[in-house]
DNA sequence: TCGGAATGTCATATT
DNA sequence: CTAATATGACATTCC
């Protein structure tokens, strides 16, 4: 066995060097640009995918389906190892790593890679075929059809986010380069949302044509030749891009560049890619969300922008909700279990609670003349009338005591429908002074008040009950009783006045109802919209993740090759991609191994996600 | 006169 | 069980 120990901190170079991608996509990406042509009409016309893309997405997606379609197919020329005549140490690889390799970018992903080659190509083809140096490392579940409908998906996604608008937050969204093709085929602006997506579609593309790999298939089949040799590579402490990636395999990462060259090249059977299928899972989630979108109207663009309105208050909103201000006062008892916000009309109520009504109203009586039983018919009209009103004020402004000032006013509120009004309302609305109105003529007012006077106020007038209903209404159940007991009342009179409290209640108990199911639907909508903003918000995190993936993944990649292109044996000869792979190990330690370890590693860490999700 | 909104009432459930 | 409240459904009132 082989066993060459590389002395090569794969995780750490990663981290601190930025790979250019633009060179890498240039050694990779020239392979199949004619069968990428050909494949993309191919897929565009199977799919019928919305508009097409132009753009080399197209194409690139074209590449993988036609990789897949075809198998067995001879690899590109480019192995490194052909070119690269001299053989590096592991040193000079590292250090030409790190000069063209910088991983700064992503420093926010904190990467975890637990081995490169974990998934393995798959065997059935002849050694002699795949040169690919990434091949090895390829895995991908995802069928080419899978690929489609996922970049399918995709850009329908962002075409829905482009046709539903706009501007600013978009750009943050997804920064999009101006020039972009794609979103000149779409007629969109540059900055457009789907723009950005079309960007993120591009850059596997533009930038890497090897991007798109990401989610090709053709990865994975590489045959496995050969010897059983290990070769391990120097560990590092590279734990950092374990995080990111997690237990994923870095083999999985690894598309086949256009240095497989001669087109489609791959045939064998199509592992899965651990990364594939993340993105699958994540791109058909945005596709589910996005449709909820559809259905609900929801523009998250919009929703972002109303992010930055209310985010000051958002948190507001939702715990406000439960804040039982606003219904408080009738409902003093169970004040607790209400949710009503603090909508405009509820802070006056607050705080006059059931006990500051009876109080209230007992001042009202008092200025009615408490002594109401010596009052003649005349006076008892205008008391009553006037009364009521006051009491229905009261109510309505949930006996707030510092409306009483008001009160004499109230004439001027029209009808009943006042009741809903917020006091405030009241205060600014423009009444004449009190003093003008009261010394307008007495008849007047009083037919105005006969008018205003409620069913039950004038039953009561007319069975001469000798006292307010407001005090029928609100007093206590025991001065109420006591009261009662004051006066020689018919039957008749007793049933009116209990059917008059009961009433009386009955309607400030409306009242609060209906103010409470106002409250709540305000709430509710509030809730919505709070929720619509978390829920641009996670799309657009989304979109940044699945960016960032994408990047981190053509950076490993690039990685990969230049380390594994630079790696030589005992005599001095590269080794073939066909035959080896590199393995990220849990210590940290990159090995070179055997592709047919690989395979076999891969395999088994197929399986196990697959079981969990059982 | 019609329709809708605001209220009031009733019956009934819940507290 | 009674009283108070809450609430759905229907009625009334007003614009």
């Amino acid at each position: 066995m082989n066993e060459a120990v590389l002395d090569i901190d794969l995780i750490d170079i990663l981290w601190r060097q930025d790979i250019d991608l633009g060179a890498g996509r240039e050694i990779f990406d020239y392979s199949h640009r004619q069968k990428e042509q050909d494949v993309d009409k191919e897929l565009r016309d199977g799919a019928e995918q919305e508009d097409t893309w132009p753009g080399e997405g197209a194409e690139a997606l074209a590449r993988n389906l036609l990789v897949d379609g075809e198998t067995g197919e001879s690899f590109p020329a480019q192995v490194p190892g052909g070119e690269d005549q001299t053989a590096l140490s592991l040193e000079e690889c590292l250090r030409l790593l790190e000069a063209t390799c910088p991983f700064g970018e992503n420093a926010e992903f904190p990467a975890d890679i637990s081995s490169i080659t974990e998934a393995v190509p798959s065997e059935s083809e002849p050694p002699g075929l795949q040169n690919n140096l990434l091949s090895p490392l390829l895995t991908g579940t995802e069928s080419p059809f899978d690929l489609e409908q996922q970049w399918q998906d995709l850009m329908s996604i962002m075409e829905m986010q482009a046709m539903e608008v706009n501007t600013s937050t978009s750009e943050i969204l997804y920064d999009a380069p101006p020039g972009d093709p794609l979103s000149t085929n779409y007629s969109l602006a540059p900055n457009t949302p789907i723009n950005q997506n079309v960007s993120l579609h591009q850059a596997s593309l533009g930038g890497c044509s090897q991007d798109f790999s990401l989610f090709s298939p053709e990865v994975e089949s590489l045959p496995v030749a050969g010897s059983s040799t290990l070769l391990p590579l120097v560990p590092s402490n590279s734990t950092s891009l374990n995080s990111t990636f997690g237990s994923t395999n870095l083999a999985g990462l690894f598309f086949p560049p256009q240095l497989n060259g001669t087109a489609n090249d791959t045939a064998g059977p199509e592992l899965p890619d651990p990364l594939g299928g993340l993105l699958d899972e994540a791109m058909l989630d945005e596709i589910s969300l996005m449709d909820l979108a559809i259905e609900e109207g929801f523009n998250p663009v919009q929703a972002s922008q109303l992010e930055e309105e209310f985010d000051s208050d958002s948190g507001l909103s939702l715990d406000s909700s439960h804040s039982p201000s606003s219904l408080s006062s009738s409902e003093g008892s169970s004040s607790s279990s209400s949710s009503s916000s603090s909508s405009s009309s509820s802070s006056s109520s607050s705080s006059a609670s059931s006990s500051a009504s009876s109080s209230f109203s007992e001042e009202g009586a008092v200025g009615y003349s408490s002594d109401s039983e010596t009052l003649d018919l005349e006076e008892a009209e205008g008391a009553v009338g006037y009364q009521p009103e006051y009491s229905k004020f009261c109510r309505m402004s949930y006996q707030d005591p510092a409306q009483l000032s008001c009160l004499p006013y109230l004439e001027h509120v029209g009808h009943n429908h006042t009741y809903n009004m917020a006091p405030s309302a009241l205060d600014s609305a423009d009444l004449p002074p009190p003093s003008t109105l009261k010394k307008g003529s007495k008849e007047k007012q009083a037919d105005f008040l006969d008018k205003q006077m409620s069913r039950d106020e004038h039953r009561a007038r007319a069975m001469k009950i000798p006292f307010t209903n407001d005090k029928i209404i609100n007093l206590p159940v025991e001065e109420f009783n006591e009261l009662l007991s004051k006066y020689q009342l018919s039957e008749a009179q007793l049933s009116l006045i209990r059917d008059i409290r009961r009433r009386g209640k009955n309607k400030m108990a409306a009242q609060n109802c209906r103010k409470r199911k106002l409250d709540t639907i305000l709430n509710l909508e509030r809730d919505v919209e709070d929720l619509q903003r978390d829920k641009a918000r996670l799309l657009r995190e989304k979109v940044e993740f699945l960016r960032s993936l994408r990047q981190m993944k053509q950076k490993v990649q690039s990685l990969y090759q230049e380390v594994f292109g630079r790696l030589r044996d005992e005599n001095g000869r590269p080794y073939s991609p066909s035959q080896y792979a590199l393995q990220y190990a849990g210590d940290g330690s990159v090995l070179l191994i055997p592709r047919t370890l690989a395979d076999q590693q891969a395999r088994r860490q197929e399986r196990k996600p697959k079981d969990r999700r059982k």
